[in-house]
Parts: structure tokens; sequence; C-alpha cells
DNA sequence: ACGCACCCGATTTTT
DNA sequence: TCGGGTGCGT
């Protein structure tokens, strides 16, 4: 046991290093990190919590790690679950998002909430505005919704309350804005819902309000650490400041070149002005990059030195020169897509890759389709992350409405979402006068449906629709907490006959959708499953899924290409990468090459994309391609003369394969589009097992194969074991 | 209350 | 070009 945990301790500090070393060894007080692309920036975060577990005794529950996305906290607690043994407490990897939900569960009623509130995305944002706008009276001139909604968005961020915006308001947006904000606020609240915004506002209003709990969270968190912090906005700041006040052990990895969120909040100043908010922090520069060759690198450099607004840094690498860049320069962009899927199949061949080596890389998703007709011509499977997320599909909206209008009610926009659907006759007349007697009496619009027979205008029929809706939420309601979110959602959409009515429609998209639900029940369950007991299930399961995005569910796993927007790309890197698009207009985006910061940040994008690239990097542009239907021709990017011509090898060939010639499907040479085996793929170091022999355990390590999958895994009573998989019958928890 | 036709608008989107 | 949202007609 003391062998092991010596030669642990030892693998910590192994392989880092001398400024990675310095880092992790450095752990008091407060430390910025600033790491280049590939330069091992989660590396000395997670090595920073292994050490800090491991050398200096610190129970890990007094340890917070904070990211951005699900899958970067999950991958943070795989890694460093690899490097420690975990049985000295809960470890905190969490996003933003999610830990502040977590508290604000808890502290709920201090804010006049209570603890089952409602997560509202984008899109229930967007209908609670829709509802507002349409219900003012004096409207002289209407506003897009989504410029009403980022505005109000932004104005939260920057922690102006609508007082604020009504006074400052110089035009008529400002002050239909700074109206609509007032109403919206006051919507949310009584709805018992929170925006995104407010999962880390009202965190902030808690502490300032109660100055005890505050003290509380800032007793119970030794040490905070945070990955990708130039990406944080200001409330993030602020928490982050307030919560590692008292034991001032903050620790931040970042890097400024690679913030790309300005336009949603993020705030270069919290990265740039670090060493000013917190004044003996200790500095480390991580310029080593372990990823990419020094071709790569180079072009990543030279483009991103010409902006301004940066930290100095110089990356280099011991790496091989490798190839030059390749600019594919097409003439449209049919021919950009045939030459980019050509080269993927001569890289294929020549280079023996994999499809999963491959991203291309663009910077709107409209740029995807194109792509997406060529591959699938060719007979190469693909995946695309992004665009319509599965979550934001009608159906599922559909049906997490109905769930979320059981556990809280006072959703408004919920329960307005389903209160016709499927279609039970109640209409937008009927919904009026609903609402005319809520705001009569003051109610809520839920209470409103109960008290319908009071509302004379409304025909008896349609009254009885309108109390067997929400009998039914009622009933729903009272039994949440006594059997499953699995058995309440199967039972409800069973009630609800849906999934029968897209069959009998038999259309590819009813079809589909009947699948999507079908899916959906399938994730309930297995959520079900892991959560047994822990007491309201199905309001965690709603809290979970609000707080899920696309790219937590990509795993390249299976063997194909993959394709994304450059800020989906983040994070992320490929042997083989291909940015779309170089022209003027896409990159940088027209509406953004106006303004100096907007540029920057543009620039930013295409060096993110440029450094995911390991080995090889393709550059395409097209000088005519169709945009709105129109043909247009920006020209190539201002970025590409900002690269040295020695690094760009310029590639014009022509691909001679017409529409006829490439209408096969399958090519013998390509391996079929393949998917592992969903057992291995599950099985990964931090995942929960239970052993038919040795009882619970934890998966340390995985080595191996199909069936020659071997795993090192902690049991709580009988230690550590290697296990293989296949004869072990192991149950996934 | 629902269906169809027309019109407008159109980044990026960690949560 | 394409999709969503509005408004009119039944």
């Amino acid at each position: 046991m003391i062998d092991r945990q010596k030669r642990e301790a030892h693998n910590i500090l192994r392989g880092l290093n001398t400024v990675q070393k310095q880092a992790v060894e450095c752990t008091d007080g407060p430390s910025l990190v600033l790491a280049g692309a590939g330069s091992g920036k989660t590396r000395v975060l997670t090595h920073k919590v292994a050490y800090l577990i491991d050398r200096k005794k610190i129970p890990s529950s007094r340890i917070l790690s904070l990211t951005f996305t699900n899958k970067a906290a999950r991958e943070m607690r795989e890694r460093i679950l690899q490097l420690v043994n975990p049985c000295y407490g809960e470890l905190w990897c969490s996003t933003f998002h999610s830990f502040f939900a977590r508290i604000l569960r808890m502290e709920a009623e201090k804010l006049g909430y209570t603890q089952n509130f409602t997560i509202y995305d984008t899109d229930d944002q967007a209908a609670l505005i829709k509802k507002i706008q349409n219900g003012m009276t004096m409207t002289i001139e209407q506003c897009p919704i989504n410029a009403i909604r980022s505005r109000i968005s932004h104005l939260k961020n920057h922690l102006k309350l609508p007082e604020h915006a009504k006074e400052s308001a110089v035009d008529y947006f400002d002050e239909h804005v700074a109206m609509i904000y007032q109403e919206y606020q006051d919507n949310l609240k009584a709805a018992n819902a929170m925006d995104f915004d407010d999962l880390l506002l009202k965190p902030i209003e808690l502490f300032h309000l109660f100055p005890e709990s505050l003290a509380y969270y800032q007793k119970r968190w030794h040490y905070v650490l945070v990955d990708e912090y130039q990406d944080t906005n200001h409330p993030q700041y602020l928490l982050l400041k307030s919560l590692s006040e008292k034991h001032r052990n903050l620790t931040v990895v970042g890097d400024d070149d690679q913030s790309i969120y300005r336009w949603r909040g993020a705030s270069l100043r919290n990265i740039l002005e670090f060493e000013k908010d917190f004044k003996d922090c200790k500095t480390f520069r991580l310029e080593q990059n372990y990823r990419s060759t020094k071709n790569i690198l180079h072009v990543a450099n030279s483009i991103v030195m010409h902006n301004s607004s940066r930290m100095e840094k110089q990356l280099w690498t011991k790496n091989d020169d490798g190839e030059l860049v390749s600019l594919l320069w097409n003439s449209t962009g049919e021919e950009e897509s045939s030459r980019i899927i050509y080269k993927i199949k001569d890289e294929f061949q020549r280079n023996k890759r994999n499809f999963s080596d491959f991203a291309i890389l663009y910077r709107t998703n409209a740029q995807s389709r194109a792509i997406e007709d060529e591959l699938r011509l060719n007979g190469i499977a693909y995946v695309i992350v992004g665009g319509i997320r599965f979550y934001e599909r009608k159906e599922i909206k559909d049906i997490l409405a109905y769930l979320r209008a059981v556990v809280n009610p006072l959703d408004e926009i919920s329960v307005r979402r389903v209160i016709n659907f499927p279609a039970r006759g109640i209409g937008n007349v009927t919904l009026k006068k609903i609402e005319d007697f809520c705001s009569q009496h003051s109610i809520s619009f839920f209470e409103g449906l109960t008290r319908v027979a009071e509302i004379d205008s409304i025909a008896e029929p349609t009254m009885q629709k309108i109390r067997n809706f929400s009998d039914m939420i009622l009933k729903y309601n009272s039994v949440q907490h006594t059997i499953s979110a699995a058995e309440l959602a199967a039972t409800l959409v069973e009630e609800l006959g849906i999934l029968v009515k897209y069959k009998e429609e038999g259309s590819e998209e009813a079809l589909e959708r009947r699948d999507n639900i079908g899916e959906l029940l399938t994730q309930i369950r297995q959520f079900s499953n892991e959560n047994e007991g822990n007491g309201n299930s199905l309001a965690h399961f709603l809290e979970e899924v609000s707080l899920i995005t696309d790219i937590d569910n990509w795993d390249n796993d299976s063997n194909a290409v993959t394709l994304m927007t450059l800020h989906s790309a983040k994070g992320l890197e490929f042997p083989v990468v291909f940015i779309a698009g170089i022209e003027e207009g896409l990159l940088p985006l027209s509406r953004n090459s106006n303004n100096l910061e907007d540029l920057e940040e543009e620039r930013r994008l295409f060096y993110v994309g440029i450094t995911r690239a390991r080995e090889k990097l393709y550059l395409s542009l097209a000088e005519r391609r169709i945009r709105y239907g129109d043909s247009s021709f920006g020209g190539p990017s201002r970025f590409l003369h900002e690269i040295k011509h020695d690094l760009l090898e310029l590639d014009r060939t022509q691909v001679s394969v017409s529409r006829s010639q490439r209408s096969y499907s399958y090519d013998d040479n390509l391996p079929v589009y393949e998917k592992k085996a969903p057992a291995a793929k599950k099985l990964k170091p931090g995942i929960i097992v239970r052993h038919p022999r040795f009882g619970k355990g934890v998966v340390r390590r995985v080595e191996g194969t199909g069936k020659e999958t071997k795993a090192d895994i902690l049991f709580e009573d009988v230690g550590e074991k290697k296990i293989v998989i296949k004869y072990a019958n192991l149950e996934i928890l």
C-alpha cells in the first residue's frame, strides 16, 4: 500500500516539464498558468489536483475544479482518478453552471424560489420575451426577439438592473428592451424559473444578501481551480473572487489567444488583468507545444502575433517540421467539398489514416451541408457536432415541457407550450381569456386553468378540455415523488398517445420524431437507474438535461470524419484538420470585420482552428460560393496574407470527377463505418462498476481492446484488481 | 382551430 | 436557398 502511494506520488510529477512541474508544485496563493495551445494545460490542472490530494493530503472534497463543458469536467475527473486514489472523498469537478445550480437548489428559498425551480434555455427565454412583447398594449413597433434576448443577457452579465437599463437608454430599442427586461425578470420569478445567466447572478445575489452563506462556502473550498479562464465573464470572475477570498488558493489556467466567446460576454480582461486583481499571484508560462508540427505552429504564431491585446507568448515545439500547410484554392463551393473529400481519401490511402483522424472545421453551420453531401456521396461516415441538438428538437422539448410543467406548474412557458399539444382544441382566443382572468386576479397561469369555471366567456366544452389538461398535470405532480422518473415519463407519453400518432402519420419525419422520443425515454430510464433513491430524480434529470450540450456527447470512438464549427473545436485535436471557407466575409465573418475587437476575435478563432492540427493542416477557400441563394465573392481572407509564403503550399489541382462518376456509394478501399462495442466504450477510468464477487469499485485504468480488454479496478472491499472484462460480467453503475 | 401560402431573415452558441 | 413565423381563408 505504501509502495503504491509512493509510486503514484512519483508519477504525479513524472513526465512534466520544468514549468509544468513548478506550476503544479505552487499550491499556495493565487496562480495564473498561461498555457498556449497544446502545451499541456489540462495536464497541469489535473496533476495539480492530484498533487494536492496525494502530497499535500488535502481532502478531495475541499478542492473545487470548474470548467465550461460537462465533457471537460468529466475528462478532468477521469484523469485525476487515474493519478490518485479516489478514496479520500468526493471529487468536485463541475461546470460553472451546474455547480452554482447545485448551490441554488439548496439555497433557493432564501432568494424566494423553491428548490424545484426550472432552468430556462434560449428557446424558453425567447418564448417568454415574445409573450411579453405581444402583451404590451402600447407597443408601437415590435423588435426582433433574438436582439432583445441577447441585449437582456448582455445587461444581466454586466450586472445592470432593469432600472439601470431604463436610465441609460439612448434610443427606442434600448427603452423597449428595458421595459421588457423588467417584465421578463418579474415573469421568471413568478414562474419559479431562472435563465442561464441567473445561475451565475443569483449566487452573487445570495452571497451579497447572506454573508454567512458566503462565509460557509469560502470555508468549504480550500482550493479553487479554473480551466479556460480566458472565457469567464464578469459574474464568473466575481464569484471566483469571493469564493476564494478566504483561502486565496485560486489557480486559473487559460490562453488569451484562444478567447473566442467575447460576443457572449466572456471578458478577456479577466485573464489580462489577473496579475493586477490578485497581487501576489505567481505566473507560469507554458510555451512548449506537444501537439503540432513546427510548420503548423509557425503558421499559427504568424497569425496570432497580429493581435494587439494579448500577453506576449511564443509557442515552440521539439516536434518535426512536418509537411507544409496546404492551401486548397477552389473556384466554387462545390469544388471545395470535392477537393476536401478527395484529400481525405488520398490521406487515407497514402498515410493509412482512420476516418476519425480527420476534422473539417468551418465558421458557420450552414457550410456543413455541401460537405456533408459530398461525404455521403462517397460513402464516408461522418459525425456532425452542433447544429440542431437532441434536446432542442421540437418533439423532445414538448415532452420535456410536460415534465417541467409537472415538476413546476408555475412554469408558465412550459405549461403554455403543451396546453394544446397534442391538439386538444384550446386555441389563442381561449388562452387570451385565461390570461386576462389571471392578471385580474393576480394568480399564476396554472391556477387560472384550475379556476376556469369562473371565466364566463369560455364555453363549457372548452372548459372541460382545460380541466382535463390541468387535472392531468396535477395527477402526475402528485405522484412525482412516489414513482420513478422513468415510469412517470413513460406513462405520460403513453397517455398522450403521441407515439401512436407519429406512427399513424407514417412520414419519415414523424417516425424519426417517434424514435427520438423513444430515445429520450431510454435516457430517462438510464438516469432513473443511476440515481435510484436520490430524492426527486425527475427534477434532477431535468436539471441535467438543461445543462447538457452537443459536444458533451461527442465521443470520437466511431470511425468517422468529424464536422464542426471552429468554436466547437476548441480543446480538441486531430491528426489532420481542414479549415474550410478562408474567405473575406466568412472568416472574418463580414459582420465582425469592422471593429478591431471583433476582428481580433475572428483571428483568434482562426488560430484556434489551426492549432487543432497535429500533423497536417489544409486551409481551403472558394472564389465563389452560394450564400443565401446568391453567388457571392469575398476573395481570400486577409488572414492569409499574414502567413509567410514559404509556410504554405498552394494546391490548385483540379479534381476531375464529375457528379455522375462519383455516384457510387461504397469504395472497396474504404472501411465500413463501425462503432466500437458499447461495453468497451463505456468502461472508462472513473466509472463505477459492480463485480459479482468483489462488489463495488471504481475503474482506474483500461487497457487493450475487444475481448482482450482488461481493467484495473479499485474495489471498496478487496482493493485493486486487474480484471479481464470478457469474463467478469461487470455491471456499469 | 387548423392548414396553407407567403415573406422575411440568415454568426458563432461552453451553459 | 431554406426554414420558421405570420396571417388569412376555410
